[in-house]
DNA sequence: ATAGATGCAAAGAGTTTGCATAGGT
DNA sequence: ACCTATGCAAACTCTTTGCATCTAT
């Protein structure tokens, strides 16, 4: 099962931890991207979870988006030239498809380890790497 | 050596295709992206476009850009989380490196086969793919 | 001469921030 | 009770667009 409450603590802007308050928005946003079968925008969040809470606002997204990252509940998924999604984290390595019809994103699953072993020229250190794929999805 | 003038045409707003005309501002944006030794946003094009025509404004690179685009003369680098970068086109497939600290893209030669060997989820067709590196470079 | 190009400023889209108030702990 | 979270609106950043004017052809 699933931990019911992300386990904080975040950077206050005072240097200070703490651990964000367990607010009715915050739950409908945790439950609206644990629902998502994809990676959602903040826009697809707001509209989601606004059926969970109504009066929900989209700076309120935002900040959870931020703190929930933070956390490590979530992790971004930036995709080229696209607005970044989010999805549940601790999930193992892995890479996206977006469909160029219907502009979704779609989880992959693994990596090809070749990709590890491509190199940068000399004084450079590869940290770690992106790849997406793009294609059609089944529904286009 | 180089074509001194991109080919044209673009698809004009009538429908009508037209070759753009050969102004002192584009030719400043031109040589600026063939100078440059990595891909650059639009911003870095303006600032360095400048010096060689004074008073070109942001505006004009945006459409500029477009139209090369268009054209085939540049291509546009999509990284994640990041401004579109510019770079001459009809470079053979190849991938990028972004430095995280500098936030500075380099082109990265080849590409490994093993990617294109990658395959999507069944009802999903891969087109083609991103792959973006990550790490320190050579400066930083 | 004519139609496309430019610069400026205003308009948009997406995201962040300030502030008064609500509400979790 | 205290102090963070929220909603709203304003601010910001990046990009696009309208318009009067200029200019490559």
């Amino acid at each position: 099962m699933k931990a019911k409450r992300p386990p904080g603590p975040v950077q206050g802007p005072g240097g200070r931890a703490f651990t964000p308050r367990d607010t009715p928005q915050r739950r409908a946003i945790r439950k609206t991207i644990e629902a998502g079968a994809r990676p959602l925008t903040p826009n697809e969040i707001l509209d989601s979870a606004k059926s969970r809470h109504r009066g929900l606002g989209i700076a309120t997204v935002y900040r959870n988006l931020k703190s929930l990252v933070e956390e490590g509940w979530i992790s971004e998924v930036a995709l080229p030239n696209e607005a970044p999604r989010y999805e549940r984290a601790g999930k193992h390595h892995h890479h996206h498809f977006q469909c160029s019809a219907c502009r979704r994103v779609f989880e992959l699953e693994g990596c090809a380890d070749a990709i590890s072993r491509i190199s940068a020229p000399d004084g450079f250190s590869v940290e770690r790497h992106e790849l997406t794929l793009f294609g059609r999805c089944a529904d286009c």
